[in-house]
DNA sequence: CCGGTAAAACCTGTCCTACAAGTCTGTGTC
DNA sequence: GACACAGACTTGTAGGACAGGTTTTACCGG
């Protein structure tokens, strides 16, 4: 047997609160000055628990005002997945690329059953755009906002959150080139010609392809190993 | 603008040095004491920074030994989600029930290609063994050791990993009553007859079936809305 | 030369104090 | 009532100190 820490000691003591119904989304925690005093550890030991929380999309913190509880939304915790998969290897990322296949279909074919037309319209002129432009970074946020455009339709936040979290990292990756991105962008139009149709099937069937092309690609080219860091704050 | 925080310094270059490739998964970091020195910031908010990066599965800490750079896998990250599903509203599980239900569908198909007659008899005494019990706990335990028997032969870590973590809070709510555990049982028996004939498409339609059957009988029941604490370390 | 043991160096875990910096509150003035 | 301001409160950061672990080193006996 081990002694338990005194950070386990305040995380539990932590996660009792929100987890009893003491504290509500939205609501402030105690101090750190009193969680230290009800708690029986020190304010540094409050903070590696609180840090621990805060990392996962527990709570959050505001110099001077306090930590509060966050909404407790499936999609924000789902969502600080993005820090890591930026440290994470190629290969895992094609691992991910499973995962993202399968849930982006569904995701799409969710929405084709809910978009509307002036929705439709407006993918359609991120299309325009997107074939027309000749500048990478401007294709790969158009493809991204294209992308996560249709699948934020879908109605289920959770699984919106999932998918820009596995789309995050592919991002950094540069598969586009003039050859291949003809064949991207005949992809975008067959999600959209099913969306228009308000055909499900035909949606998540476009779009695993889509996805799986863009998983060959980037298995074939096998860029550079370099790891990359996220912007400076 | 605002200036950097200094927990913030901490965590861009402790990131800096595992993306950069100076630090490979497994290797040990500085010591807090170095890294302090080297990056201008105290102990404290190093020990916060790592505090952050521990929460995410990145490193792990040894007292006494150092912090240790993780294996940098998908699955493991992934993981650390099921630490905070347990603190979601039921309504949050009830979202999460659909990737549940399309990765554990998914997942299931690819272990019907893939399962060998020994695992097969294995899954099948499980399920002996779950018929006969009368057991709650012991029934919810042979329930998710089958569930997790198949999904881990899809051999997709990350894909087995998440459907761990959106089982793990299910498991909470027991939904089994002698007439849903029948209905459940022959859920299970469809599921094992579709891996024993190596026919994805069955072993699909089988598991998301018997997931989406969970959600039903759990959205029917709408349990006591008391949250539920981790078990103590 | 080898093996084992004890000491030393090192590292993380914890607590304490002190102060800086930001936010909120209540009071008093106009 | 609106506004300004002082005070209380809260988080952010730094530094020191020690406890309790682990790893390395040095020493000694065989």
């Amino acid at each position: 047997m081990h002694e338990v820490s005194a950070v386990e000691t305040a995380l539990h003591g932590l996660r009792t609160l929100i987890a009893d119904g003491s504290l509500h989304p939205g609501d402030r925690m105690p101090s750190e000055g009193e969680l230290s005093e009800r708690l029986g550890v020190s304010r540094g030991s409050i903070r590696e628990a609180i840090r621990t929380l805060s990392a996962l999309g527990v709570v959050e913190t505001r110099r001077g005002a306090g930590t509060y509880v966050g909404e407790l939304r499936a999609a924000d915790m789902i969502g600080t997945l993005s820090l890591t998969v930026g440290l994470l290897p190629l290969e895992s990322i094609l691992e991910l690329y499973e995962l993202r296949r399968v849930l982006e279909a569904h995701a799409v074919s969710l929405s084709a059953a809910r978009c509307d037309d002036a929705t439709l319209a407006g993918l359609g002129d991120l299309l325009d755009r997107l074939e027309a432009s000749e500048d990478v970074d401007e294709q790969s946020a158009l493809d991204h906002e294209f992308h996560m455009g249709i699948v934020r339709l879908c109605g289920n936040e959770s699984l919106g959150a999932m998918v820009a979290v596995l789309r995050s990292r592919s991002r950094a990756y540069p598969v586009l080139t003039p050859e291949t991105k003809r064949v991207s962008d005949a992809g975008h139009r067959a999600i959209l010609r099913a969306l228009v149709s308000r055909d499900p099937v035909a949606a998540s069937v476009a779009a695993a392809a889509h996805v799986a092309q863009s998983e060959v690609w980037l298995r074939e080219r096998r860029p550079a190993p370099e790891a990359m860091v996220g912007p400076e704050a």
